[in-house]
DNA sequence: ATGAAAGCGCTAACAA
DNA sequence: TTGTTAGCGCTTTCAT
């Protein structure tokens, strides 16, 4: 019980009739080994099935960093940010570097535990969905140097200096409402995301924009909040429903808020786009098998995050490069929820 | 540039004036220190905002493990696995231990450099959702006696002793392909996964359990095999719609390729179920609100990475404990698109 | 209650 | 080309 495989450099050399120096340089192809003891050391690794130790060798090594990328996400479950996950991955994997994957479930203590424990397990850097912009931690870690993107959300701090990649919320927002407008409506109602999120405030800002553009005042009642998840769509959505005047259009803010609107209007039988226009933010694979096709702005979710991985390495390779923001450009896909 | 915080024991020490054994007792109570000194290493720690290194903590400790799981799955963007991963997590969390998700892809070499990442990180153990039965790796890697859980598919090597949770799946699609023949259908089609998953297999038993039974003979040309995403539901409902005789109904076993293969029905105008029926399997958040709404074989997800996470952690402390499998039971979700 | 010193598994000078 | 040796930052005897 508990072999455990742990057999040392020392247990190679001895059965290779070597140094361990010399085990080692085979392993890192460090320098010239003579091709027979370079066999000989081979041979003997394999059959004590032998793996070096990358813990001693972090501790050893001058190369600190691990080839290791930890990314950190709000919401493993929201698709969108599993998009994203794979564009790092595919970046990472194609310049050999691992991906750790860990799931802050916008919960502030979990955000900080996994900060704190892939800090401690030397992670080359991270790519961070930060939880909300207000965060001593963060901070901390990013003057201390350490290599930190973040993406999808910035970081409202304020001078300090981190790579971020995100996507330009506000036109986003704009061109979906400016949609809606322009198909004749006038009552358009919001279901904001999470207040203190950058990607809220932001959308929300293009909302503004659009309605001040065209002349169309703000009403209270037409703007809400939730909680970024499908319930908090369909608790929305019967708010929406329950007022005097009904809105004749919805945007809705993010994509499983936008599925919960859909829901409930379709058990309520609403007509869409008849009787209430649907916009969502975030197009999703099955949007358009939704009933009706969802018009939707789609975030390029998977390049946001191969440009956060190509940042992160960069920065890796050149820790004083400047800092810079990526902001890259939303799409409106239409289709029929929003009517034409 | 580059401070990064590298502050050591030693640092701790001199500036507390005490010995680095002392500051170690300190951070890990491990033995009784005067209250006094306790305070001045805290501060002097705390001054040069010190953290111990865990890679030297885990090179020198007798604690060999990482409180770090290891989560292996084949598609990160497959809303399945990221149930799993919720499941895992909430566990794992609750035990502080964090967990490190990686995504294989499906991919042998990828699977591998992870897997190998992991073990060289010294996670303290697997959950894994194995790519393809036959790896030597993976054997290799148990019989080390490193813990190992696999999710969702088994491991089908010889004589290998490996903890599982896994899912019904023959009586799931059993149930799917009795109801759909209970409504009438003898000609239902059915659109496999990748042929060599034990997942594949098993739903395929299912659904040659229920025609066998109801007396219904195979029929080649509806048995498929894609490539469990949504361009192979696609490509499969297609070559099914350019049959001589169409089926009248399908079933297809899993979440993305059902999404393709409900498009293409849509394209292609057919009406569901008038035309076809369709089941899938894997009921995920967005079914009801297809067009239309999806009958699906419902997994539990969730409970699988939760179950999968628990065994894991019995293990870890218990290394001697007997292997076991668990059995989780699918239910199926009737919705309109097989009719009734 | 505290300190001195050994050593975890490895790599990188420095020698040979 | 190869070996010897000194640490990396920490914990843990063994002394004191």
């Amino acid at each position: 019980m508990g072999k455990k495989n742990n057999y040392t450099v020392e247990d190679v050399a001895k059965l290779a009739e070597v140094s361990t120096a010399t085990v080692s340089r085979v392993f890192n192809k460090s320098a010239k080994v003579n091709e027979q003891t370079s066999q000989r050391v081979l041979e003997a690794a394999k059959e004590l099935n032998y793996r070096p130790s990358r813990v001693a060798q972090r501790l050893r090594g001058k190369r600190k960093h691990s080839m290791i990328i930890g990314l950190i996400v709000t919401d493993l479950e929201n698709p969108f940010f599993s998009e994203i996950a794979r564009g790092v991955e595919d970046i990472a994997y194609q310049n050999k570097n691992a991906v750790m994957v860990c799931n802050s479930n916008e919960d502030k203590a979990k955000e900080k535990f996994y900060l704190e424990a892939l800090i401690a397990e030397q992670v080359s850097g991270f790519i961070l969905v930060p939880t909300t912009h207000n965060n001593k931690l963060i901070t901390e870690i990013i003057n201390d140097e350490y290599p930190v993107v973040c993406v999808d959300r910035k970081l409202n701090i304020g001078d300090i200096n981190v790579d971020s990649v995100t996507v330009n919320n506000k036109q986003g927002a704009y061109r979906a409402v400016e949609r809606l407008i322009k198909l004749g409506h006038q009552r358009i109602a919001i279901i904001n995301g999470l207040e203190e999120l950058s990607t809220t405030v932001e959308r929300f800002e293009g909302y503004k924009q659009a309605l001040e553009d065209y002349d169309i005042s703000l009403v209270d009642e037409l703007i809400l909040y939730a909680d970024s998840r499908e319930e908090g769509g369909i608790k929305s959505t019967k708010q929406l429903l329950e007022l005097k005047e009904r809105p004749t259009a919805i945007f809705s803010i993010n994509n499983l808020m936008t599925l919960g609107c859909l829901e409930e209007l379709n058990t309520q039988g609403i007509n869409i786009p008849g009787e209430i226009a649907l916009i969502g933010f975030d197009d999703m694979p099955w949007s358009k098998a939704l009933n009706p096709p969802l018009t939707a702005v789609r975030q390029p979710g998977y390049e946001l995050g191969v440009s956060a991985a190509e940042l992160l390495l960069k920065r890796l390779s050149n820790p004083s490069r400047n800092t810079s923001d990526i902001v890259l450009n939303p799409e409106l896909i239409v289709r029929a929820s929003c009517g034409n």
